[in-house]
DNA sequence: AAAACCTCCAACCGCCAAGCG
DNA sequence: TCGCTTGGCGGTTGGAGGTTT
């Protein structure tokens, strides 16, 4: 029979106690993080596999930031979530220290109901009412050796997917898988996609994207390359080939191997 | 003071894809 | 190729604590 969260088989739920949490870290200590099946086990706790995960990623775990989200980390959020939608455990990569799950929770608790500000006045470039806003979703969303990144993006066009070595993260916060895309997909299909993405007058796009890499290239020490410098690169396939902004939104799919 | 209501977030649930035999 | 197990994700819920009436 197999044991899973959902059989009646007798475990523990509900909040966790500071003993069942004692054990946790220290069995994770012990035998470091992933199967997750065998924690309960190793650690003699009667939970379940993914009640035991849930509650190491989301509260046990080191360098997890707690208190309230920083105007910085709601306005990098706020633009993760206009280009990724509800990708919540993308955007917590992204944003170092924070949990899917507290992602979400801010989400929803903080941001979702709240009014869209007025075009002028937007400093989170909240899409006008005439304005087409097109979510980026990676499909699907695991990693597949056929996958079909996106309707825009035919077969005809080579776009290779490699998963990320190490999950995308730097931070050691966030265990979500990171995406890279090898940059041959030509860049008319990405000023194409980026148009439709926001809809907006070229200069506005770069902007929003210029801040974007910036801002992630500060975020984690990335050596940014300016659009002079990139001119001089030569290597074939790297990602210097593409203009700085095609740069930034390859990275908010989930890269950090610039 | 206490009941009603609200907010927030930890935890659960169900689903999906990868991996493996 | 198929079925099972596992890891991982997003959506949802429940309850503790705070606020209002």
């Amino acid at each position: 029979m197999r044991q899973t969260c959902n059989t009646s088989l007798v475990v523990r739920k509900g909040a966790w106690s500071a003993e069942e949490d004692m054990l946790l870290k220290n069995c994770i200590e012990k035998f470091g993080e992933g199967k997750w099946h065998l924690v309960p086990l190793r650690a003699g706790l009667n939970r379940c596999r993914k009640s035991c995960r849930l509650r190491w990623l989301n509260y046990l775990r080191p360098n997890i930031k707690k208190g309230d989200f920083q105007d910085d980390e709601v306005d990098l959020m706020l633009r993760l979530h206009k280009l990724l939608g509800n990708r919540w455990a993308l955007i917590a990569g992204r944003i170092p220290g924070r949990t899917a799950n507290d992602v979400k929770n801010y989400w929803n608790t903080h941001l979702k109901s709240r009014p869209k500000p007025q075009k002028k006045e937007s400093i989170y470039g909240e899409p006008s009412e005439h304005t087409r806003v097109t979510v980026i979703k990676p499909q699907p969303q695991r990693i597949s050796k056929t996958l079909n990144l996106r309707p825009h993006i035919t077969n005809h066009d080579t776009c290779n997917l490699i998963k990320s070595s190490n999950d995308g993260m730097d931070n050691g916060s966030n265990t979500s898988a990171g995406l890279v895309l090898s940059p041959i997909v030509s860049s008319d299909k990405i000023n194409e996609y980026l148009e439709e993405l926001f809809a907006e007058p070229e200069k506005e796009i770069i902007d929003e994207v210029r801040w974007s890499f910036d801002g992630f290239s500060h975020m984690e020490g990335l050596d940014v390359v300016g659009q002079e410098d990139v001119e001089q690169e030569e290597g074939q396939n790297s990602l210097f080939d593409f203009p700085i902004e095609d740069v930034a939104i390859w990275d908010i799919f989930g890269s950090n191997q610039l």
